[in-house]
RNA sequence: GCCGAGGUAGCUCAGGGGUAGAGCAGCUGAUUCGUAAUCAGCAGGUCGUGGGUUCAAAUCCCAUUCUCGGCUCCA
């Protein structure tokens, strides 16, 4: 009997029932053959020695697919086990995904020490037995066969991992020795794994609860070459120089001080430099779009918290109350600037005709995050947010909902930030206990962010059990040098805040109704805004943020007074930068403004002082030619300004 | 908070029981120079902190603190 197979550029072709991914793969090339690491049987991803019983879409995968990759990493956690058991007998086994980039394997060592050596040394075995070509073979068991194996072997991490499934649907996969309960699918032989390196060990719990045991954690990755192996690693390094830590400290952009105090940001003046001019664009921004700018104190009384509901929600996991020499008093730091708006829209009776309201606050937080959470300025205890609150008639809602959006997204365009994904952070559904508020406004406002997301064209990705303990947001996820992603722009759609202030405005009817807040924050927070920021341009920063713009660069000492006189009128013009009248060669000089990554080497020396010009040298681009000042000043203007705010 | 690895001069790092090292930065002097490092000299550290072992500790042990990689968390 045939099958109709459907190739992916829909052409069909008929093949006898039963045939193996494999042998579609030869029929089409032996090259294809040779490369085949997996094959897609609608819409699911098989091994290529299964066969293939019914009529099927399929697309064979190769290293170039996601799919490929993933099966190559997979069996590569499955020879990371075979190896580890060989030298570790007794080792338990948690899960070992594939993930983005290679894969992980946790693993129960029982207390036996496991460090670079070991990882060296498992890394060394895994070569090994890729070399034998072990097949992966795929065994279809029932749940007391899977019991009764996984029973004897001691492993009560698979025990329970198999638990979970259905009999019938339990499989098992073997490669020389090892054998793994897995759904698959791997590729077919340990051959093709030719380049192998651990990464890194790290604490895992297992099935991601805090209240289980941690186990070890071993990520790793695998080529099928060892020259990407190596471009891997290459690739590694190089976006650790653009670490915000590393940037940070050369740029002297910030810092951080052990008597200060673990995660609180020390602004150096440039740093500050580059956060003043993002605040201004904001600012200009912000009052284009109708915001109110307003000042809240950094502390506020606890009553504040317990209004809000954030004193129960994260009162025992703050900063503990401050108290006043009278013990009566209690002062929490502010971790939150809502509140204080909240008592803002309360100072006097509001009408409908002047909704929406929207007050703008850059607002500075302490919020205690867990000491190892803690991240250069990613993740730090003290930090200043973008923050505003809009409150606005429930018809307002979508409509202002949507000019955050633009907000958001303006602010995105004019930094350069393309590759950003909007998340939807949703209530986890199984866990309702953690949010407050009714079903009916949470669904009205999961809703509503939705609804206004697609009149932007949005491409969201919904995430559940996201969404903050007062209502849903639409979050905007941006990846930093080494990929890990982060939090950024966040718009929020809240129904609690207002009941709990029992805020109200005064309709055309007359009545007392209920405004709906919006908390939105396009930068998210600066300090961490600016992280990403720098780890996007490796600290070249356009113009109009850097810290300096340029340097005067005189050739000798004799024309440091030319030199000054350049400083001072591109100062008058609002340009910022510095005279380098160091004794030092040119080429040193510039050397160094290149290392700093100043943006404009403006060198003088007799000929340019002479004839009242500049020598333009461009960071990173090189001579420019002499010109006038004026002429320099007027070239590059548009880059010196700030982008224009629409 | 949890698991693991680290902390030596301002920075990057060597040294692993026997008098604290290098390069860069800094300071002083010489040099006055044309597009990515001029030369010479000087100075700089209770080896994160606190205990312990030892004739002797940067080095070994314990505790603590901070940093790094993850996990959990993230208003």
């Amino acid at each position: 009997m045939n099958i109709k197979i459907t190739f992916p550029d829909g052409s069909i072709k008929e093949f006898p029932s039963g045939i193996k991914g494999i042998e579609i793969a030869q029929s089409i090339s032996e090259g294809l053959m040779r490369n085949a690491l997996a094959i897609e049987v609608n819409g699911e991803i098989w091994d290529l020695s299964r066969p293939i019983t019914k009529d099927a879409s399929i697309k064979i995968f190769t290293w170039n697919d996601k799919g490929g990759k993933y099966a190559f990493w997979h069996s590569s956690a499955h020879l990371f086990a075979e190896a580890l058991e060989a030298l570790y007998p007794g080792v338990k086994f948690g899960i070992g995904p594939p993930i983005e980039n290679g894969f992980y394997y946790d693993v129960d060592l029982e207390g036996r020490p496991f460090g670079d050596e070991e990882l060296a040394a498992v890394e060394k075995k895994m070569s090994e037995l890729a070399k034998q070509n072990s097949v992966f073979v795929r065994k279809d068991v029932s749940k007391a066969e899977a019991i009764d194996y996984f029973t004897k072997k001691g492993d009560q991490y698979k025990l329970e991992l198999i638990d979970g499934l259905q009999d019938g649907s339990i499989t098992f996969y073997q490669q020389g020795n090892f054998v793994d309960l897995c759904r698959g699918p791997h590729i077919p032989s340990t051959a093709p794994i030719k380049a192998v390196k651990l990464l890194n060990v790290a604490g895992a719990y297992w099935r991601g609860d805090e209240k289980n045991k941690m186990l070890t954690r071993v990520y790793g990755i695998t080529f099928p070459k060892q020259k990407e192996l190596d471009e891997y690693l290459h690739m590694l390094e190089e976006a650790k120089k653009r670490d915000h830590r590393k940037l940070g400290k050369e740029l002297e952009l910030f810092a951080f001080s052990e008597k200060v105090g673990m995660g609180l940001p020390l602004w150096l003046p440039k740093g500050t430099i580059l956060r003043e001019r993002l605040e201004q664009f904001m600012r200009k921004a912000q009052v284009k779009a109708g915001y109110d700018p307003v000042v809240t104190p950094h502390i506020g009384s606890k009553q504040l918290y317990v209004t809000s509901g954030h004193y129960e929600k994260y009162g025992k996991d703050s900063f503990q109350p401050i108290h006043t020499p009278d013990e009566s008093e209690e002062f929490l730091l502010k971790p939150m600037n809502c509140p204080h708006h909240c008592e803002i829209y309360k100072t006097k009776p509001r009408s409908y005709k002047e909704l929406p309201v929207r007050l703008a606050e850059f607002g500075t937080v302490y919020r205690y995050e867990q000491s190892g959470e803690l991240h250069g300025l990613t993740r730090v205890r003290g930090f200043t947010q973008d923050d505003a609150h809009i409150f606005c008639r429930p018809d307002q809602v979508k409509e202002e909902f949507v000019k955050v959006i633009d907000l958001v997204l303006l602010v995105f365009k004019s930094l350069g930030f393309e590759n950003y994904t909007a998340q939807v952070s949703l209530r986890d559904p199984n866990n309702k206990a953690k949010y407050i508020g009714e079903d009916a406004l949470w669904d009205k406002a999961e809703r509503e962010i939705q609804e206004a997301a697609d009149e932007r064209g949005l491409k969201t990705v919904a995430v559940l059990g996201e969404a903050a303990f007062y209502g849903p947001k639409l979050d905007f996820m941006v990846r930093d040098a080494l990929g890990r992603s982060w939090q950024l722009g966040t718009i929020q759609v809240d129904y609690q805040l207002p009941q709990r202030f029992e805020l109200e405005y005064v309709g055309s009817d007359n009545q007392k109704h209920r405004p709906v807040m919006i908390h939105r924050a396009p930068f998210g927070s600066l300090e961490r805004f600016i992280a990403v920021l720098i780890e996007h341009c490796a600290g070249n920063f356009p113009l109009w943020l850097a810290p300096e713009q340029f340097a005067v660069l005189p050739i000798s000492e004799k024309f440091n007074g030319y030199a000054q006189q350049v400083v001072d009128k591109l100062k008058e013009s609002d340009i910022r930068g510095f005279l380098d009248d160091r004794d030092e060669k040119i080429g040193r000089k510039i050397r160094d403004s290149e290392v700093k990554k100043v943006p404009f080497m403006l060198i003088v020396g007799e000929k340019e002082a002479i004839e009242g010009k500049v020598a333009v040298r461009k960071h990173g681009e090189g001579d420019k030619g002499a010109m006038d000042l004026s002429e320099f000043v007027e070239k590059f203007q548009s880059d010196f300004k700030m982008p224009v705010v629409d």
